[in-house]
RNA sequence: GGCCCCUUCGUCUAAGGGUUAGGACGCGGCCCUUUCACGGCUGAAAUACGGGUUCGAAUCCCGUAGGGGUCACCA
């Protein structure tokens, strides 16, 4: 059987890690299933979707490298939901409501303050023919709700949080359509992961009781239910699941030069039993995914964690995965030189400064500045093609008797402008022969 | 409050009755490097608490504490 997954977010927001976090998953499980990944918008909420949030999901996917093999919307579908209603309602699987918001608020209120579960009373269901009159020449219209059946409990085995049990007594009659014919996101939901062939859900353990709920949907709908994998949530370093990490989204990391490989890495492994490794190569995430590793405890999610990977990972870059982004002149070589000094690729522009100038050379002291002539003159005396810092070097301690810290850190300086950065050995040749020659004499100036 | 899930180094976790409680990230030290970084080696570091059961408990049972989720005309 070849597998289906979606990711279904609805576009009244931008992405954030935690929805990212499913995605991933969702895309890598297809991947390494050689199943199908379909993004479906659900975008039934008329009111708050909107087609910015539309675009900015599938570019967010996109950077990710998260491609859909299909896409869907609920706004398209709204006539397959009403045949699917008016089979339930020839079946008296959903009934008719009338209390208002404000009522059912207060009903919730009363229950929670003699100690109960907040569980809809049904009262619905008896309301007389009288009664309903009386409604409908107030001019109110009804609601509908799905009408759980309490008598068959509700089991699945859950591919992370194995067998599930739910007293279907427990749980309130979802509103599926609002009054004004609406729908809200439970039914649309089961009926697409149905005509849509899904066939594993993968989501966020705050699912877990709505997929006790359409899990009586699918069948009355006639349908056997998918496979279910409900993931621990993501929590901010303190603990708690932050508002924070609610607004965590996509353009908040590339603002600072996360790259998206860095995000893939921990997300794909981030409370599972394998370890955070700065992996590049999709692939190899993808062929330990299984959510047999996945852990049932909350997982952290730690910035500092991730600036880390980052800079592991942009050492891992090669110049064609990252060329676009360079200076025009900075070449292959250049590259290899100033990858190791990089934090981030933000840093690029700093290192390649030092390359290409113009750099701000500290105070020398007089002793300084007469070494720093010699090495003018004896760099003069080199040919470009020759091992340029080595040379140097070599000649200068020679020349000077000086060695260690006090020959190379002043050329350094000089050259760099820094007391710090890549290799002389390696930098000196980039800078080239004559700049160096510039520098050390503007030291002296 | 009801229901569901969870609790092992700082962090993510392994070990489903007998282990010096293992690994990864981070942290410390050493090495490499004529700087910083990279890299290599190495060290410190944990079974929430209290009761049971058992020859023996991180592991099974009960309780306590703590954390997460949910109980919407949001998704």
């Amino acid at each position: 059987m070849t597998i289906k997954t979606r990711f279904a977010p609805s576009p009244t927001g931008n992405l954030h890690v935690g929805n990212i976090r499913t995605a991933l998953h969702n895309w890598m499980f297809a991947q390494k299933e050689g199943g199908t990944f379909l993004l479906r918008l659900d975008d039934t909420d008329a009111e708050r979707s909107k087609e910015e949030y539309v675009d900015a999901i599938r570019a967010d996917l996109a950077w990710l490298g998260l491609a859909s093999d299909e896409e869907q919307r609920q706004s398209a579908r709204f006539d397959r939901y009403a045949e699917h209603l008016a089979k339930l309602k020839a079946d008296g699987r959903v009934y008719p409501a009338y209390e208002t918001a404000q009522e059912l608020d207060l009903k919730r209120k009363i229950q929670l303050g003699r100690g109960k579960p907040p569980i809809y009373d049904r009262a619905a269901l008896d309301l007389t023919a009288e009664q309903v009159a009386a409604y409908e020449a107030e001019g109110r219209k009804p609601h509908w709700r799905f009408k759980l059946d309490h008598d068959t409990p509700i089991t699945w085995t859950d591919l992370i949080r194995g067998d599930q049990n739910f007293d279907p007594a427990l749980l309130s009659d979802p509103v599926i359509l609002r009054e004004d014919g609406s729908w809200l996101y439970m039914l649309p939901s089961a009926i697409d992961d149905i005509e849509m062939g899904i066939t594993h859900v993968v989501r966020g353990e705050d699912h877990v009781a709505n997929t006790a709920v359409q899990i009586q949907m699918f069948q009355a709908l006639g349908a056997k239910p998918p496979e279910f994998a409900h993931e621990a949530l993501l929590v901010g370093t303190e603990g708690k699941l932050s508002k924070r990490l609610g607004s965590l989204g996509v353009s908040s990391f590339r603002e600072k030069n996360i790259e998206p490989q860095a995000i893939v890495a921990l997300l794909a492994r981030i409370g599972t039993s394998d370890p955070v490794e700065p992996i590049a190569d999709v692939a190899q995430l993808i062929a330990t995914f299984d959510f047999a590793r996945f852990g049932r405890a909350p997982a952290r999610f730690d910035d500092e964690e991730l600036a880390q990977l980052n800079q592991k990972i942009v050492h891992l870059l090669d110049y064609e995965d990252v060329k676009d982004r360079l200076p025009e002149t900075m070449d292959a070589e250049a590259w290899a030189v100033i990858r190791p000094n990089l934090h981030d690729m933000g840093d690029v522009d700093q290192w390649w400064r030092v390359v290409t100038g113009p750099v701000s050379q500290p105070e020398f002291s007089p002793e300084d500045h007469e070494f720093l002539a010699v090495a003018h003159d004896k760099l003069e005396e080199l040919e470009a093609s020759s091992d340029l810092w080595k040379d140097l070097t070599g000649a200068l301690k020679e020349a000077t008797g000086r060695k260690g810290k006090g020959l190379f850190m002043p050329l350094r300086q000089a050259l760099t402008g820094l007391d710090h950065g890549p290799d002389m050995n390696a930098l000196l040749p980039l800078i080239g022969r004559e700049v160096a020659l510039e520098r050390l004499l503007k030291a002296n100036s």
